[in-house]
DNA sequence: AATGAATGAGGATTCATTCAT
DNA sequence: TATGAATGAATCCTCATTCAT
């Protein structure tokens, strides 16, 4: 889960510096995906962290700076899990059923993660990012997302429904996100049969229809 | 959208007294969708309003008395658009398409209410009181939401799938959220025929498959 | 207790304007008494006399003029109460017992005078105005108080201390100030044989010897 | 009168980290002392301590607990300083005096503790703590009070009048407490022929009559 | 004359950020 | 490098005072 290289490893048996400034990281998305960004104070990360105050400002230039790298780092962290063991060969159903699976794991293994990003791209600063297609920096910056490539490819073979872009993705991710919420909330035990299955679902609701349906 | 009656109409050309109290309503519900509760100071609150900072407290205990009046006054009044013209004899997949019609819209035309009951129901107050089940006391309290209505029904027709509650939520909500969501903050432009075939496809996601798919 | 001269009496049957200013003077005697200056708003003592909170600024142009006229009052009618049945041609010790009685009774039956007086001298107002001897401009305003009248007989014929007339005050007001705030918080009952005692104590303390004392 | 130890003088010519705790008590007794709790803003207290106004944070939870633990350190000290020197062996009436002197002496040197806890204990608070007998838990909580044990002691061997405790304190302390405020404020100079002279006079009013007074 | 809604200056408290050690 | 004490700007809220009705 950790992004950093840690590349210069051996020589000395010294602290690592990077261990601080992942504590710092981690503290932030926990803290801040449980009472929001201005609900944590930095006093609040230092301490769970287990570091001083000013500490936290030797790594980060400032609170704003640390979120932001934060949704950076998760961002590419959740892409990235996305591109795992994808295969472009497989059929178009094959490969959604994996996204979204990917996708329901991620949140369920990660909730703290998961629910920041919610939190980030709903306020005003994930707006103006998104707008600004700034996404995501990490590997290919311009490369379109993996869940895009499968809808394009989907409907040029007549599998995927025809609609834009964006409400296929709303009807692939949007009951995903609203689920793995509720289970991060306790609303909910998502047991594998109830995943499989929304998933299943969200396939008809993109899918084109190939029988007669009512 | 006014909840208060204005029916002493024409003669005076004074100020409503309930005015005030709207505008302050108003302000609050615009400017803490866009920046959330605690990004939201009061001050900015009566600014946006066009009144003074004590104004605010003439009509609300405190900040959460007046958010949560909101809350309260929104969520009702959502509940109240679901309800319009809602006829239980129609077929259930026509009431499935009329409620989402209903969200979309009620989304669409009120863009700042719509990311309000977001923000509120994904901060820690808003998941208390979910859990709690005290959603709104508008009405019928203990009553069923339309749409759980509308599955429970199409449950033992055989017409929606055998899914919990929960998930048949997210998978007929969730798209609508997340395309709506899209849509206020200028992502995209939500047209008729997108609506619609969105819905349809929400619809796919739930009803029970009667032809062959694969 | 009332002060104002009520000569406009009989005519009309209307409400009299000067019940509403009473009334303003009461709460605010009872509740500064209670709370203080500074605990005290202006809209506690409005509800409390039950008046408009812009009523008060008919009366009195602010405040502080409230409490400096309440102040003055009060100052004057416990000085008539002092003056009240004084007869100068008795015995000092008769004198000065009947004075401390008269303070006595004045603060059990006037607690809230009593404690707003207090609190005034010791505020930094109060202060001033002590060192400024505009103690009261009540009848004549350069008069001696009784009891300075009192000690200074008592002093020429010999049968009061030789202390400056400070200490003579203190030996006699003190001891009672201090028993009548403690029965007026409810810390002691003060019944008469009690406070003729204690009385009785306070000549001890300021007349002369006659006998042999150890 | 500082209660902090600062053994570790010299060495360094660091700043004290007490130091500034303790300027923040002082500025706050004196203020107080002059223009009460609600009249005395934390602003003032950090401009007269010359610290921030956030500093008293780190300090004290807040206000309340600033003044609260003023009170306790001050009442502590208080009666350090009447039990100082007490011979429990000496004569009720050189007890007596003793003690007044001590009284005498704290407040004439330390005025501004002398009007807080004055103030304090009259305040709705104080009352409260006096009520509940919470007055101190410095030392022996629930010994009493130096003047008490001398007045029970006196009062068993017929030395001191048989009043109420309440009554023989008040004759004790009202007069001195009175007449140091006068001092304080400016009103009077108490030279010790005065403050011996008083002492005696209140000796006068609680011993038993030895001779024949008229 | 009487009212109380409206206001904004001022008070208590928090918190991002700096800086001396 | 790491710290956390110190700070004051910014926040929530109160309340003396005004003014339109």
């Amino acid at each position: 889960m950790n992004v950093h290289s840690k590349t210069q490893a051996a020589p000395r048996q010294q602290i690592d510096p990077t261990d601080k400034r992942d504590r710092i990281l981690q503290a932030t998305i926990r803290l801040i995906s449980e009472y929001g960004f201005h609900g944590t104070p930095v006093s609040m990360i230092a301490k769970d962290a287990g570091v001083g105050t000013g500490t936290i400002y030797r790594y980060f230039k400032d609170k704003d700076a640390l979120v932001l790298e934060i949704f950076q780092q998760v961002n590419c962290a959740f892409k990235k899990t996305l591109l795992h063991e994808y295969v472009v060969s497989q059929p178009i159903r094959d490969r959604f059923l994996h996204l979204c699976r990917d996708i329901f794991q991620y949140g369920i293994h990660n909730p703290y993660e998961f629910k920041f990003i919610e939190q980030f791209y709903n306020s005003p600063y994930g707006t103006t990012l998104r707008r600004e297609k700034l996404f995501c920096n990490c590997g290919d910056p311009g490369q379109d997302l993996p869940l895009e490539q499968v809808f394009a490819a989907g409907k040029e073979q007549n599998t995927i429904k025809d609609l834009p872009l964006a409400a296929l993705i709303a009807l692939a991710i949007g009951p995903i996100v609203f689920l793995v919420k509720d289970s991060i909330v306790g609303l909910i035990q998502l047991d594998d049969a109830t995943i499989n299955a929304t998933m299943a679902a969200c396939w008809d609701a993109v899918k084109v229809e190939t029988g007669t349906s009512k």
